[in-house]
DNA sequence: TCTACTTACGAAGGAGCGCTTCATTAGTAG
DNA sequence: CTACTAATGAAGCGCTCCTTCGTAAGTAGA
């Protein structure tokens, strides 16, 4: 919109090589007919833009397919292969990561062990050896990497440094896109964790085709992450999505509910005592369902306030403890048609615990994308 | 992004005609090198896409601006009367209405009274009569009409339905977009008017330059407009905003520590209840100013739910009570700076009254720019 | 009033891109 | 082996934009 530039001869061949890559990774390989009809151009021109696009190495010929009538036809093929995205978590106790293909195709996962009190080294190189072992397993090579997306816990500034960290003490401070800056020399993108988890459920997962999303991370620590217009909304401070500061939403406290339920064996690890006391109530103990009702009481709380302020289509659960789900959507979904005006769909995620690389990986793709499909430069050669 | 349409080299002529009327719409009158400049393109072919403009009727020739050295050049002007735009603000006790060319540019303005208990016919008679002396003051006839945009007080459905209406009872359950439809044969867009507020602060107000904006309507009702990434965002069901529902964040009843101060004198009529008692503040009476205090308690607690939830540039406060915005202005702040991860800048409505029409209009223009610049046909000639 | 200077205008020639048309080629079906 | 189908490739056309250059219409100064 903000673009007055007007265009040249070459303007257009552009805008129709894009276009043509476009209808390419929509779609699978496609025949030079297949491409003129979806493009609208007609034959011969399709082929004029196919030929150079060839030469630019971003689409390939695949074999002709066997068995039609009349001459076989060419296929071509967008190069997905011919770079990769990244994709990182990076949690308290996990590193994780994820490389895909350019189509955000996934073809190799990684996890690494980290003490959430490990100190900063340690943990970068955890970082390092996550993002090497994706490119090993897949069979590709630094040089590869287009962009690595990264999403941390944490309040984040808008320039990728850590605001604050509860459940990394050392990340608090941290100029985590420096950091990265030096360990890949390619783009490097830094979000919150929720955020972009919601982005995965919006795309792959639970609310796929909903534009504007609530995403619930419901576990020990309380997070959401926010959809809106399809894109992730971050704020102008990147900030958004933070209402479990806010005492009267009544989320900091909320899980003490599970956690500290009288039903708790003395001695669980703390990180299981939630769920002890969610498969509890799953088995109809009645303490156990009392604290459940506590904890979706004052969980309903904050959720009402940003499904009031948004309007969501879909409200999607997350996090730990929506392991449990089957045992918290009915009484959220209860205390939430009274709070409501209009009443969203509330779904639990269906990604698990790779949600956050998958959304990492969108991530990168939506950046590729609108680099790709907004810039005003011409389409350079790949390699 | 979603086009899939290759193009024509008639598609590169139809680009660059819209860039040209971007360039005229955006600068008052240009010369054909300014122009040419501007977009791009060469002084020849910039030529030939102004004359098409001209034939068609969306560009006309100005006199050229004497007293300057060599030949004086032509110059050309966006034609923004060759339509006009109307915005229409549909309260409990007036409707307003402005006139304004394509460019948004206001022409005039009426305002017509009705009670809030006014039958329906009343009403819509109100609104014709106040569009009508909108034609009427600016010479223009219902043909000139390209928008009607209209903001009402009340819930929205997406498809223009008065939902629920407190501030006018014959409203609720009104089909406003099918009788708009009626009385204009134009494009009709309908809005919540706290929305259009927003979007006329954020546009020509007190939060021009921000694309996120949290409006507050602070007045005898609690309302609210959000605009995200620039736009007005209603949400799926066209429910966004409409925290004033949650009891937990306390907005409902907030008006009434002023309303319902004990200074205020008896008989005082129920709409001059709160100003008195801001006015009270504003010079110092100690009850007041502890009415003032549990006021923005409340009224702080919602907002920090929306600053926490979306992080905004900045919150205007608008509606009646924004008068007494110098009373209001620090202790809100104050409370938000306490709530808030990231504190927004707070600043009072600069608009007024005029504030919803404004929107309207902005909002209509909106729509014709997204109408202009995102279609695939080609410009249609202008009468 | 005349000349020099500045700036815009307009016509001519050229290059790039997409379109249509049509003969040719490479398969399958009987 | 022939008929049919569907893709291919080359030729010719038209449109849009570009560059270049001579001309026109003003101002500034002698």
């Amino acid at each position: 919109m903000t673009n007055l530039r007007g265009g040249d001869l070459s303007r257009l061949r552009q805008l129709n090589s894009l276009t043509a890559i476009r209808a390419l990774r929509g779609a699978g390989p496609l025949t030079l007919s297949a491409l003129a009809e979806r493009t609208g151009l007609s034959r011969p021109s399709m082929k004029e833009v196919a030929d150079e696009l060839m030469e630019l190495g971003w689409v390939e010929e695949v074999p002709p397919s066997p068995g039609t009538m009349g001459r076989p036809a060419r296929r071509y093929r967008f190069r997905a292969d011919s770079g990769c995205l990244v994709g990182v978590d990076i949690g308290g106790h996990n590193v994780r990561a994820a490389l895909s293909d350019l189509d955000g195709e996934i073809l190799a996962e990684t996890r690494q062990p980290v003490l959430p009190d490990a100190p900063l080294e340690e943990r970068l190189a955890a970082i390092d050896r996550a993002v090497s072992g994706c490119l090993a397993l897949s069979g590709r090579s630094a040089a590869d990497l287009w962009t690595v997306a990264v999403g941390t816990t944490g309040v984040l500034t808008p320039e990728g440094r850590i605001a604050f960290s509860a459940a990394i003490p050392v990340w608090t401070g941290l100029d985590l896109a420096a950091k990265l800056r030096e360990m890949f020399p390619c783009q490097v993108l830094i979000e919150n964790d929720s955020r972009l988890a919601a982005l995965a459920e919006a795309r792959r997962g639970a609310a796929q085709g909903a534009r504007d999303v609530v995403f619930l991370h419901v576990g020990r620590r309380m997070g959401t992450g926010l959809i809106i217009d399809g894109k992730v909304h971050r704020g102008f401070g990147a900030a958004a999505g933070e209402i479990v500061m806010l005492p009267e939403a009544r989320w900091y406290d909320a899980p003490e509910h599970l956690n500290g339920c009288e039903i708790v064996p003395e001695g669980t690890a703390p990180e299981d005592a939630a769920g002890y006391t969610l498969a509890a109530a799953r088995d109809g103990h009645p303490v156990a369902l009392a604290a459940v009702d506590r904890y979706v009481d004052d969980l309903a709380v904050g959720t009402a306030a940003m499904v009031l302020v948004l309007d969501p289509q879909m409200v999607v659960l997350g996090g730990g403890f929506s392991r449990s789900a089957d045992v918290l959507l009915a009484p959220l979904r209860e205390r939430l048609e009274r709070a409501c005006i209009r009443m969203p769909e509330v779904r639990a995620s269906t990604l698990g615990d790779e949600c956050v690389v998958m959304g990492a990986i969108d991530y990168a793709a939506d950046h590729l994308d609108s680099e790709l499909f907004t810039s005003d430069a011409p389409l350079t050669p790949l390699r």
